[in-house]
RNA sequence: AGGGGAUUCGCCAAGUGGUAAGGCACCGCCCUUUGGAGGCGGCAUUCGGGGGUUCGAAUCCCUCAUCCCCUG
């Protein structure tokens, strides 16, 4: 098979070209440059030149060919723009949902071309095919599993899409890069918005969108208790950055029209917790789920974290009222609520 | 002008003679391919200033300064 593997020139995804390149497929590495504009680059320090240079070296030593693709403008299209907006609208965005979906196994398959069967990448997830029909499946090891990140991929997508570290714990993967003897091995994870780099998410927003202080309102009294740079660097639930003493304070709600930010020291309360919530856009991967599917779901509300039993009662064909068993803080809007069922991630909705 | 009260880390705040709790904020690390959350650690040789009493004071005394309240 001639596979396209995306490349970052970490761990993971330098033990997949081995593998594919030991089960004898014919490998090319891409390495995807989706950095953010120069513009930015006082902000931060781009690593990409150390993520290529343990990247050239592995390619060279196992005779890969190694593409550089630029996709900075169809990145910037799908899925800055597309973070700004929603930033913007008060909501927040989950950009690495998008950058799968849009870029990597979107834009990037329009631009090298059906010459490749497959798109590898070092995802933690699995896959099963049944009757002809692909199923995106949680991988082996289930705290590193990252299908909530591929949630958002097409039936198209993920037919021709394939994530070879499924079957194997990350410890292992890390076992098997001293085996290859991969020069990153001990290189440590990448972590934040992959555009992002060094950059400071705060950093970004405000460079983008600037600051609008207004007022910071106890939620449990009404009364006015400080003063916000912007509502567009808070979330639900951020106790981090409100800067009064007498917290901890934790982000309520946010009033966009009035520029207004509702914080309250008793988040941690039952009264602020909440066991439902409701989506839009909703996105099946493998077709929508039987009516009687719908009523043993599980939901991810963010990644890592735990997965919660839930019901999903459909309003109409894209909109739905999700129930979930026990109770959560941190339902912000714009994030994505990732349904599965069992082992079988089905696709996911905004959190309105 | 009298009378009373207060002054401890950026904020809040314990401590009333025995050698500066705690919370918040902040910083660092860990966790984490989103935003958050969470975990761990750091954070006043010093108690408004100056004297004094005492083996020993933030705690007692004197004095200065600042603030608040009440009565003119």
């Amino acid at each position: 098979m001639k596979i396209a593997v995306l490349a970052s020139g970490g761990v993971d995804s330098s033990v997949v070209l081995k593998l594919l390149q030991r089960e004898g497929h014919d490998v090319t590495a891409f390495y995807l440059k989706i950095w953010l504009e120069d513009e930015l680059s006082f902000l931060g320090n781009c690593p990409w030149e150390e993520d290529l240079q343990y990247l050239r070296e592995i390619c060279a030593a196992g005779g890969v060919p190694l593409q550089i693709i630029n996709l900075q403008k169809e990145y910037h299209q799908e899925v800055v723009s597309y973070a700004l907006r929603e930033i913007k609208a008060g909501r927040t965005p989950n950009s690495d949902l998008l950058c799968n979906s849009k870029i990597k196994f979107g834009k990037f398959y329009e631009k090298i071309g059906p010459q490749f069967d497959l798109v590898a990448s070092g995802h933690y997830a699995d896959k099963t095919v049944i009757d002809g029909q692909h199923f995106l499946t949680r991988s082996k090891d289930t705290f590193k599993d990252q299908t909530y990140f591929l949630a958002h991929l097409n039936q198209e997508q993920l037919k021709r899409a394939v994530f070879p570290l499924g079957p194997y714990l990350k410890s292992e993967v890390r076992d098997l890069a001293k085996q290859f003897k991969l020069p990153n091995q001990a290189r440590k994870d990448s972590q934040g918005i992959c555009f992002l780099g060094n950059i400071k998410y705060p950093d970004f927003v405000r460079f983008h969108l600037g600051e609008k202080p207004g007022d910071l309102i106890n939620y449990d009294t009404g009364e006015i208790v400080g003063r916000h740079e912007g509502y567009w660097f808070y979330t639900i639930g951020q106790r981090k950055g409100i800067k009064l003493s007498g917290g901890p304070w934790f982000v309520i709600k946010k009033d966009i029209a009035a520029n207004t930010v509702y914080i309250s020291n008793t988040y941690h309360d039952l009264s602020k917790k909440r066991d439902h919530f409701e989506v839009e856009d909703l996105h099946w991967i493998s077709g929508p789920p039987t009516p009687q599917n719908l009523q043993k779901l599980q939901v991810k509300v963010r990644h890592g974290e735990k997965l919660y039993d839930a019901t999903l009662s459909l309003l109409d064909g894209r909109r739905g009222k999700v129930t979930i068993e026990g109770s959560d803080q941190g339902f912000a809007a714009g994030q994505f609520a990732v349904f599965y069922s069992g082992e079988f991630c089905l696709g996911c909705g905004t959190i309105i």
